[in-house]
DNA sequence: TCTATATTCAAATAGTCGCTTGATTACTTT
DNA sequence: AAAGTAATCAAGCGACTATTTGAATATAGA
């Protein structure tokens, strides 16, 4: 019985790491691509410190990895079965938990005009031409990983970079995932200047785990 | 950002729940059907008392439902999403925790003969009754759900009912997934006795994810 | 109605966790 | 070497968690 509950405790590490917010949040940003403590902090709205510590929890579950690089920490997501373990917990608590169906539900009312695109379909229409795709994260995040054939516009960017988009064409704008605002903005934006523009509800992950192209960094 | 947050934190209400040894062991005996609290309680070596408090927190984090009938509370996994979930956090721990690992080691080693059975080979030889598929785990769990074809022989009677297993056939012992040990201990017990026997790394809950066919108690 | 029993609840204690603050480390730049 | 800075560490405090113990609740059967 010793062997067998050793093996729950060693599960329930994992468990641990992700029994916190602020850690589920710097995980979920870790998924975009590296990033060093700072950046993390700064965009999940902790301190550094506190930052840090949660970084190392999550270290420690071996979730994510660090490497430093001069004086800077860089850290990851460890593995892709770190994904689908995120992506499995994001499901269940959409099938399991009313409240995150209601904050869903805001979610969806905020992106406005809610796609239901066929993937492949969007890529072959990406491939032709007939559609701007659009990654309006930061450029960091598109730096470290995109979809195939799409043009990195940051949100805060947008308006300036108006004119590289043909307004003849559809505009499709994706960010980090489905509970992410950017590209539901972007499209409001687009839609106010006339623009036929959508919102994507994936983000690079789940279009990778579809074994759809993207196109990631090269080893630096 | 509250919104995203909130997010956060109700996925954050999962990762606590599972954030448990004692909790995980429960629910991993709940996947292999419903039981009492008593029951569990005894099976996992929980007092009464804490093993229903556990319970309380499984089912407040949506992951178990329970329903009383008579004196007696019923416990049963919510959904099938949350055995993905748990596939994932094992397949997780399995990829990234080295203790775990090792851990694994040692049961492999318990299973003695170990097999890389092909799935779907050995449906169709139990099928065509060359082998005999042996349920070893209590008939409660049996009875809930089993393998098709698979004869329900409890490991603590597996003795008395030798009688029953022609040693001309081959034996395939399973019982409750990778990490329990009465299909090696029954392997171990066949095979003193002369059977050509193997255990079969997977459960009930493996064999059904793969779309490979159950029988489940009907509704009572 | 009275007794027996499955389960839950309540209270208490020891231990762990999360966040803040201020120091410390380690590396780069000058 | 000295200054500057990214990140970690250490300590402290309040909040939460796990387990035990004993009481309370609710249902079945006599």
């Amino acid at each position: 019985m010793s062997l067998e509950s050793d093996l729950y405790e060693q599960f329930a590490r994992i468990g641990r790491a992700v029994a916190s917010g602020p850690r589920l949040a710097l995980l979920d940003l870790l998924r975009q691509g590296p990033r060093t403590v700072e950046s993390l902090a700064k965009e999940a709205g902790l301190t550094l410190a506190n930052a840090s510590q949660h970084l190392k929890v999550l270290r420690q579950a071996r979730l994510v990895e660090a490497d430093k690089r001069g004086v800077f920490v860089t850290y990851r997501v460890a593995d892709s079965s770190v994904d689908s373990f995120y992506s499995a917990l994001r499901g269940l608590a959409e099938t399991r938990l009313a409240e995150v169906q209601q904050i869903a539900r805001a979610f969806v009312e905020k992106r406005g005009s809610f796609e239901a695109v066929d993937k492949q379909r969007l890529l072959e229409r990406v491939r032709a031409g007939e559609v701007t795709l659009l990654d309006v994260r930061p450029a960091q995040e598109y730096r470290a990983a995109h979809i195939e054939g799409a043009m990195s516009v940051p949100l805060s960017e947008l308006e300036k970079h108006l004119g590289r988009l043909p307004k003849a064409r559809e505009v499709v704008a994706y960010c980090r995932g489905p509970y992410c605002v950017l590209a539901p903005q972007a499209v409001t934006l687009l839609q106010a200047r006339g623009y036929r523009a959508f919102a994507l509800g994936d983000g690079v992950a789940e279009w990778r785990a579809r074994g759809l192209p993207v196109v990631a960094e090269s080893a630096p």
